[in-house]
DNA sequence: TTGAATACACAACCTTGTTGAGTTATTCCG
DNA sequence: CGGAATAACTCAACAAGGTTGTGTATTCAA
């Protein structure tokens, strides 16, 4: 499915893409700006600025909202997204359910649903589309015509060719062919990925834009974002950190048979608990459950190595852990964890925590799928 | 140092940059092409080219290499780089010596030089610029005016603010001013860094645009370059794989105590083995000498790990050794390395090996230093 | 009240890439 | 052997987008 795609030429066109990429993204992480605010953070002439802002106010992507006050000279318009201005479908396929998110410019999910799959078939999906499509829509009034696209989210990791290798019958099928009744844009990622794009519009405020993400889905996955950009490999499929060995009292295993779902569920099925969902998992850990706080305190030694390994070879400004692992557990993981005091992310002047957590939920994936959309919408193509 | 700078607006001439470095990219990576085959590649038309062309000829960076035969049509006039249209001084500063070499712009060294110095201090290193600039430009007639920049390759991490933190008294300093005498435009990277783009140049013509770069340094570093770009986290020190824990018999240890020239060292000094440069250790190793070859067991093991590490987290095209170890012993390292059975890199229609050697020398990180300079007259800004 | 500072609009201009018509050289095929 | 097909390349007109210079409105401070 994935290919580094070769970089092209540029053209005026796409030149001025980028340009308007960047004014959004401008405005998706520092709120309320006026133009020439943004002409000095991006380096283009004010009349640029205004060309694009023109244009964009002209598509409803974003408003005036007041005047600064306070400063000499003319007082700047204020310009904000417009949060009804376009719109993003966020698909989810698991093994066991179909879940679907609708977001907004400004990335809040404005609906979701979850629809059980017997078997996760790309038939019984395409079928579903139709339906999801028309439901997303009814809860948005507007949204029909400024659907930018969908945004779809699978179990990685991928073939060469083809959708994804862990659901099913998926192999070799196209994403287009899949996802034709949407009759939108189709952009298709792994899970752990879509998950970090969706904490990317939660962090950018912040100024964090370069960060790790550990997704629990069914394994443990890792994304990595610089620059707001993925970070795919040479094949789409980097991130793998769940087959790393992690040495144990029983000799090496792999990460995720200590940290992951899985995991936590085998542990508490061995103590005799019934923790079929998270909800029961999340219910358990209020309850001060003695075998999910024992998992808590093996699982963290592992997860401090993770994230040692990480830092130590990516140099992020944060880890974020999200995905299905209710954000109790999340919590105390993180708190508890052992981080590793040599590491070149370890720097005094650091301003973000090592570990932090993310949108722990089971829509963390879709959120993340409409934010693939949003991305593209955002990140300028240009690097630094 | 380093800063992951925020992404500029684009104007017409850095257009004009990106299209140049882009044709220059596809000579450097395809050989000998015409205008109508780059305008395929590239994705613009075939007059942007053509006016690219001309003014890169104008520039003496590239020239007619004869015409393309044995196809209908008229004959396309085949371009390739000119070496001698354009320079690169590359720098590497080490605890105990001054490197540097003149890169033509096919990336071979057409000379290099090594100066000791007692102390790796800054003042001294000012003084044998101007000495150094002078005995380069010696031996290539016309590359004064031709120089493109110089690149210096130095120990990392760095820190956020000035240079280097491994050498002693170059914390907080400007390189600007440290290499102001060169009088050319200085780009500053880790010597792993370095090293990376240096091989970067030499698989081009393979198609290996995605890979990373173990390199033998003082410990061990690592350089992750995607697209042809380095990959440098968020403060610009990802790849510090020297400090991850490896599982021995003696309980977890830095990788780096088990891979790296101060390693081979330490284990042939205590079997009585005197090997204190490059020439004596490739000398035992032509020997067959029982102390290295138990050593390259040993150390085999810890490689095939941090392969699979590398290749699970990062999804490469493959992994390059290089640096200061002789080539004989990488190659037997590389020959017996056990590579993990499952990972995402082991795919079935992989055409590069795993493992392969690189430059493997002395001047890996100086070669790479002035690779720096010309990596950025080939590589376009623009992501794909 | 006056002047400095600041945001912004308008218009002319520059750079760059695209498009379409026309030229030239080579191969293919009758 | 000669015409048709093919492909590379050039020239000229055009379009898109960004910059620069000039002018105006609005606010703060002296």
């Amino acid at each position: 499915m994935f290919q580094s795609s070769a970089p092209r030429g540029v053209t005026p066109s796409r030149s001025r893409d980028h340009n308007r990429q960047l004014v959004l993204g401008q405005l998706q992480a520092g709120g309320a700006l006026g133009r020439a605010e943004i002409a000095r953070r991006t380096g283009l002439s004010t009349q640029a600025v205004s060309n694009i802002i023109a244009e964009l106010e002209g598509d409803g992507l974003l408003r005036v909202e007041g005047t600064a006050r306070g400063s000499r000279g003319l007082p700047a318009r204020q310009y904000v997204l417009d949060a009804a201005g376009a719109y993003a479908l966020g698909i989810e396929v698991r093994p066991g359910a179909l879940l679907a998110a609708l977001l907004d410019l400004t990335g809040r999910p404005v609906w979701n649903a979850r629809l059980p799959l017997a078997r996760a078939a790309p038939e019984a999906v395409t079928a579903l589309l139709p339906g999801l499509r028309d439901s997303a829509l009814a809860a948005a009034p507007g949204a029909a015509d400024r659907l930018l696209g969908a945004g779809v989210a699978l179990p990685g990791p991928f073939g060469r060719t083809g959708i994804a290798s862990d659901l099913p019958g998926w192999d070799g099928l196209s994403a287009a062919e899949v996802f034709a009744p949407l009759d939108l844009a189709i952009t298709v990622e792994n899970d752990a990925n879509a998950a970090a794009l969706g904490e990317r519009i939660a962090l950018a405020p912040e100024g964090v834009t370069s960060f790790a993400c550990l997704y629990f889905g069914t394994g443990l996955g890792l994304a990595i974002v610089q620059d707001g950009r993925l970070f795919a490999g040479a094949h789409g499929n980097a991130g793998e950190i769940g087959h790393v060995p992690i040495p144990t009292s029983e000799g090496p295993q792999p990460l995720e048979a200590l940290l992951s779902r899985l995991s936590v569920e085998r542990h508490l099925r061995e103590a005799g608990r019934a923790a079929a969902d998270m909800d029961a998992l999340a219910a358990l850990h209020a309850g001060g459950d003695p075998a999910l706080a024992d998992w808590i305190a093996g699982a963290a030694g592992p997860l401090g190595l993770a994230a040692g390994l990480i830092e130590n070879l990516l140099d992020p400004q944060t880890i974020v852990l999200c995905g299905a692992m209710p954000e109790g557990i999340v919590r105390a993981l993180v708190e508890v964890a052992p981080l590793p005091d040599r590491s070149v992310a370890r720097r005094p002047d650091r301003t973000q925590p090592p570990l932090r957590v993310g949108r722990c939920s089971r829509l963390a994936a879709v959120i993340g799928a409409g934010a693939l959309v949003l991305n593209r919408t955002f990140t300028p193509a240009l690097a630094a």
